[in-house]
DNA sequence: GCCGTTTTCGGCCCGACTGTTTTCAGTCG
């Protein structure tokens, strides 16, 4: 039972009392604790009761379910609230625009129980006829269900940063006096995006306007005054919020988010005697505005620290920004090396030289070409002869372009753990990169013991993309990823963050973890073309909002510090 | 359901927009 799953039960359970009618505040309760357990880097089944109820959200009774799910795979009032509602009216509540309630009473009143029924209904238009509904209801069902039926749900950082930029550019240009910025979980790096938030400060009301009618919307799905919806062409809803310029710092505060974070915030600010909203914070004896311009303003007024957006996730970062003891975050500049890249010896587009110069001319004084290994056949992978001559090949050009290169390979982790080239030709190469690219259906014990396995063979020197997720198409297949770390650390083996956008892994949760136990953590573009270093942002930001520092990952040091901390080169 | 340098009971973040309403409930973020 991992902690997706039990996250999965106790959102369900959520769900189903929200459409009960229940406690808003029983209902957040279980909210939180989904969350809490789909981001918990520990592997919740595997806590007592004890541990569980340390950590602040779960009380005695969710440390019960937790562990009545971990023993038993379910928890009975789980059963009994699917047994009065069945499971497919959760979908529905999906639709945009139907909530709970609506939903509960389109089952009561209707007896619908799925998308198709309800969208049956529509058509007959028996649902306007239900008090508290009308046409303009119903059709919006519809159309809710028509753009549910072609949806695309959440969109990568790379593509959702792109679709930002291009509104902001577009906005910009009419209103160049404003100042108009993506917030929301974009703006805190988070590797995909549901909706893409921009916040606008000191535009006039008709900059409205200009947003619902620009010529990327599909449809407006709200207007007013100060915050509209739209739908992009595509599928991507934007929603745009317009503030007084006096009011942007509490706006970008406020519009970042995250939820919890601004939660514990406007929590911490009532302890104070104050009200946070998007417009200041107020004294709340006497209504006075005592922060509002700028972010810094008021954190400070709360008595905190600015706490940069990738950390706002309520993971400590309050109590740090209390205390002072905010990490100085990683960024792109710090990098000074690419440890994963490929060249047409594999699947790569571009020769070692062209990469060299593309490298180089992203700011790299380092980069480790890595081509795939013999069991990757459809990508040409390299066996034992040609790895050893591409090798030579590498070192003819090391300095060639103002850039010093390693000779190194993508060795693929067999199913039984064994390494793809035989040990005294990893033992020839500058670095080794070891990942798992083949039987990912393997159960988590035998995934696990297979990457220990690589660990333990004392020339791999990073563990490529660990999980081996694609974001948005496929989970990563089932590891202990504590068991890993702690492994990667007693043997000196450094943890990659693949920084291709739908990778992104090490995730954030993991990358954190890592370091803790006292992991080395690279930041590599695995790049397969010369234009492809710019992804390393991405990279950069998962370990931001892993907390790290410059002095965390190895590839900030410089190249000849950078050699003598990589495994095979320590004693 | 959780939580406690005000509390073991009584709180629990905040506001905008829409549709169906004549003052508000539902939804969303």
């Amino acid at each position: 039972m991992d902690n997706a799953a039990i996250a999965g039960i106790l959102s369900e359970i959520a769900d189903l009392l929200e459409i009960k009618g229940e406690n808003p505040f029983k209902i957040r309760a279980y909210r939180n604790v989904a969350d809490i357990a789909s981001n918990h880097p520990h592997h919740l089944a595997s806590l007592d009761e004890t541990s569980l109820r340390e950590i602040p959200g779960i009380g005695k009774d969710l440390a019960g379910k937790i562990r009545e799910i971990a023993t038993t795979g379910d928890s009975q009032f789980h059963r009994e609230l699917l047994a009065e509602f069945p499971p497919s009216i959760l979908e529905m509540m999906r639709l945009q625009g139907v909530g709970p309630k609506t939903v509960a009473m389109l089952h009561r009143e209707l007896g619908v129980q799925t998308i198709d029924d309800l969208q049956r209904a529509a058509l007959d238009g028996r649902v306007r006829a239900i008090k508290g509904m009308g046409p303009k209801k119903e059709a919006l069902i519809l159309k809710a269900i028509e753009e549910r039926k072609s949806s695309v749900g959440r969109h990568l950082l790379s593509a959702a940063q792109d679709i930002a930029n291009a509104v902001v550019a577009l906005l910009q240009e009419r209103f160049p006096a404003a100042t108009i910025t993506p917030v929301g979980s974009l703006r805190r790096g988070c590797d995909t995006c549901g909706d893409i938030d921009i916040l606008a400060a000191g535009a006039d009301q008709t900059i409205m306007d200009a947003f619902v009618e620009h010529n990327l919307v599909e449809r407006v799905l709200a207007r007013g005054d100060t915050k509209s919806s739209v739908l992009l062409r595509g599928g991507v809803q934007v929603d745009l919020r317009l503030v007084p310029a006096d009011s942007r710092g509490a706006a970008l505060q406020y519009f970042t988010g995250s939820k919890a974070h601004n939660i514990a915030l406007r929590d911490r600010a009532i302890g104070l005697g104050f009200k946070l909203n998007e417009y200041g914070l107020f004294r709340i004896e006497g209504d006075e505005r005592v922060a509002s311009a700028t972010e810094e303003e008021v954190y400070e007024a709360l008595g905190l620290a600015w706490v940069p957006p990738e950390l706002r996730e309520d993971r400590g970062e309050l109590d740090a920004a209390t205390d002072r003891v905010l990490p100085t975050l990683i960024t792109r500049e710090d990098l000074r090396g690419d440890l994963h890249t490929h060249s047409t010896e594999t699947d790569g587009r571009n020769s070692v030289g062209d990469m060299a110069i593309a490298a180089r001319g992203s700011g790299l004084e380092y980069m480790a070409v890595t081509d795939h290994s013999q069991s990757l056949a459809m990508a040409n992978g390299l066996d034992e002869s040609r790895a050893l001559a591409h090798a030579a090949r590498i070192r003819a050009l090391d300095g060639q372009h103002g850039i010093r290169l390693l000779a190194g390979i993508e060795c693929d982790i067999r199913p039984d753990g064994t390494m793809d080239l035989a040990d005294d030709c990893l033992a020839a190469l500058d670095i080794v990169v070891a990942s798992v690219h083949s039987a990912f259906n393997q159960d988590r014990q035998q995934m696990t013991d297979r990457i220990l396995r690589a660990i333990e063979n004392p020339h791999v020197d990073i563990i490529g993309h660990l999980t081996g997720r694609m974001i948005l198409k496929r989970s990563g297949y089932p590891v202990d990823i504590e068991a890993i770390v702690n492994a990667a650390a007693r043997h000196g083996v450094a943890l990659e963050i693949n920084s291709q956008a739908y990778r992104l892994d090490l995730n954030d949760v993991h990358a954190r973890l890592a370091r803790q136990r006292g992991v080395n953590i690279v930041i590599s573009s695995d790049s397969h073309s010369r234009d492809a270093f710019s992804v390393l942002r991405w990279g950069v930001m998962v370990a931001r909002r892993a907390w790290l520092q410059p002095g965390d990952v190895l590839n900030t040091l410089p190249f000849d510090e950078f050699r003598s901390q990589l495994r095979r080169n320590r004693r």
